[in-house]
Formats: C-alpha cells, structure tokens, sequence
DNA sequence: TTTTTTATTAATCATTTGTTTAATTCATGT
DNA sequence: ACATGAATTAAACAAATGATTAATAAAAAA
C-alpha cells in the first residue's frame, strides 16, 4: 500500500478545484478536468463516482478549511476586540490573495444549494464568539455604539471580502494590473482596523 | 406594424434574465427558457441568433439599468455628501431587494469576461461623480479623515451590497425568512449613512 | 511464481444541448 | 380575395457531455 490517497486521485481534486473556482460548476466539463489532471477521463467516476460528487467533497474541504481559518481568530481568548480586528484583516486578505476566487465562487454556488453551508458545523460558531462577547462587552461598557452583532460582523466582513469579488472593477477603474490590485489590498489591511474601530467608538 | 418589439421577444428576455440570474449563464440551458417564456425552442434563435447573443443583450441592458440608477444620485448637484449617502443606501437597497439576485450574478459573470463591463459607459463615472468631489473637498478641508477616494467608495458599496450575498449565510446563522432578511435590510438602510459617516468624520 | 486485487486505458452509450431546417400558419398590404 | 413576407412549429442534426464497459496493466497477496 502507497498512500492513503493515491496520486491520481490528488491530481483529480487538484485540477477540478481549480476549475470549478475559476469556472463554477456547470462551465467545467469533466473532460476539462481529466485534460487539466491529465488522467484518463474514467478514473474520475472510478474514485468519485460523479462529477457532483467530486464537486461536493471539494466544496465541503474548501469551506471546512476557510472557516476553521476563521473560527480561529475569532475565538482567541488572550487578544483584545481591536487586536482581533487587526489579525483578521491581515489574515483574511493573505488569504484571499492567496486564493481570490474564493469568495465569489462559495457565495455563487451558496445561492443554488444553501444546504451545503448548512452541514458546516462552524457556521453558527461565529456569532457565539470571542470577537462578539467582547464587543457586546464594549457596549455594555458604553464604549461602542450598539448595533445588533450580526450588523457588526457583517460589516467587518464587507469590508474585508467585497473588494476582492469587485476586483474586476476596481482595476478597470482604476487602470491596475493583478499585482497592482494586490499592492493595493495590502495596504488596505491596515487601514480597515482602524475604519471598523473609528465605525463603532462612542 | 405592432409594437417594435414583439410580444414573444420580451417573453424570452423576461424569461432569460430569470433563468441567468438564478442559474447563471453555464447551467441555463435555451430549452428551460423556452419552457420559461412558452414559446417554441427555435424562436430564441430566430430572434437573438444564438444563446450567447442573448445572454449579452440581458447582459448589458441590466447592467446599464442598474449603473444608471447608480450615476443619477452620486452626480446630484444639490445635495450634501451626507444627504447623498443617506439616498444612496436607501435606493440601493431597495433596488437590490427588488433584484436580490443581481450583485452575485453580476460579479460571478464579470469574473468571466471582464471586457462586457469595460463597454459600459458609466463605468468611471463614478470616481469623477460629484460624491466623490464632495468627499475630496471634505477633506481638504479637515473634516474628513483622508483616504485614497476608491478606498471610499469601495467601502460604501461593500456595505451596502455585501450583506446581500451573503443572504444565504445570514439567513441560516439568524434562523430568518427571506421577508425577515428583508426586513432586517430595511433597518439597515438608516444605520448605513450614520455608520459612514462616523467612519470618515475626524 | 501464481493468484488476486487494484488501477488504468480506449472505446462506447445514452442524454443533453445549441442550432438549423423545412413546412405551416398568421398578418399585412394591394 | 390574393400574394408576400414575417412568425411559428415540429423534427432533426451534430457536437458535447456525464457515465459505463470490457480489456489490459500494475501492484499486492498467496
């Protein structure tokens, strides 16, 4: 016995990830993926038994992997609100650059099939987190202004996520390349702390 | 002569803009909006010559519909940066929960082919709009904390938009129906332009 | 080695999908 | 009423697509 996970089978997950990123689901034919993973077409119902069962599996690890990521921030108990604010930006934005289709493409396939994010057991986690007690916390102290959390999250959230899924835009408008873009983001990761504390100091 | 454009070619364009913005363009297929509209499978080509032409048409119509409304309050000359905040957030989110599907679908297909955008002219229009001149003065004036302006507008629509796709996520993690989600937009509508202006506010 | 299980391949199947064709119906102008 | 062009229909085509099969090669177990 080699691996627990034969190569080919690597190859395959490899190769539709990127695809079904780039292209979302219907666009990307398995003969793309087989083509991209150069394996022969029938091993892809050999070790997945179908496309949509191929597409599931990636879509769950890719969603399980990115909000462990998460979760992971959020519920630090030794950081304060505003150092949370601070490693989130940073960590989110390396992230997204490190995958920018991400966002779009969970967001897109979400719209069809919701019940997907459902199974994700960290989901509700957030809003029982560390970063929320604590700007609850804040409020009660009547140091932060008082919203309901799920606005405040949301809009930390905005800030960080969106640019990323206008990027198409924004380099049009503003005449970037994709590094361009990035430089760009970079610097945003420390400006949005300060933006969210600014947002929410009484 | 009837009208200049017949009845079954706005059934098939009701129909289409349904079906693409539900399913995107890749798993529409021109049978299910044949089916949609109630009209014969080969009156979509006799009418917009191929399934692509289409999709273009929907395509930029919308996005012209939607960028004007945009324009119309970020070049009025007689408001204040506040009260064009306030308007902005108010109809946008109107607009959107009118067409909740438009944002995720726009950003997904503009992934895709970025130069159906570059044709429209409003584009740039918005970085050259009065609110952002407005913005601009602010600040020279020392009122405004100073950030590259794109910065700015980036924020506003992220605000704005973002929560709208991520419905799907929002709604699970809050138990909510989709009146309540909409609901809770609407409540949002009037936090938006406070929230902005804290942001910005020295 | 021999046997048995696992992995890989090329070819094929059955649908689906975008598009076209040829025949028919409908509307309009004369 | 008739002729002409536009609109509509059912049927068909060719290519693409997800999936399977049967044969072969490679690896593991005996």
């Amino acid at each position: 016995m080699k691996n627990n996970y034969s190569d080919t089978e690597i190859k395959i997950k490899d190769a539709a990830k990127s695809l079904f990123l780039k292209k979302g689901y219907s666009a990307t034919t398995t003969r793309d993926i087989a083509r991209e993973s150069d394996i022969n077409l029938a091993m892809l119902n050999y070790y997945f038994r179908s496309k949509r069962k191929l597409f599931e599996i990636i879509m769950f690890e890719t969603l399980y992997e990115f909000l462990s990521k998460m979760v992971e921030v959020y519920n630090d108990e030794k950081t304060s609100l505003e150092q949370k604010l601070k490693l989130c930006s940073e960590k989110y934005i390396d992230m997204i650059i490190a995958e920018p289709l991400l966002p779009t493409f969970v967001l897109n396939e979400l719209k069809n099939n919701p019940t997907s994010f459902l199974k994700m057991p960290t989901t509700k986690m957030i809003m029982k987190s560390n970063f929320v007690a604590q700007y609850k916390e804040g409020v009660k102290k009547g140091i932060y202004i008082k919203v309901d959390p799920i606005h405040f999250v949301t809009n930390v959230l905005s800030i960080i996520v969106f640019p990323f899924m206008c990027s198409p835009i924004i380099m049009k408008i503003e005449n970037l390349s994709k590094k361009d873009f990035n430089i760009m983001m970079t610097k945003r990761k420390k400006l949005i702390p300060a933006w969210i504390i600014q947002m929410i100091k009484k």
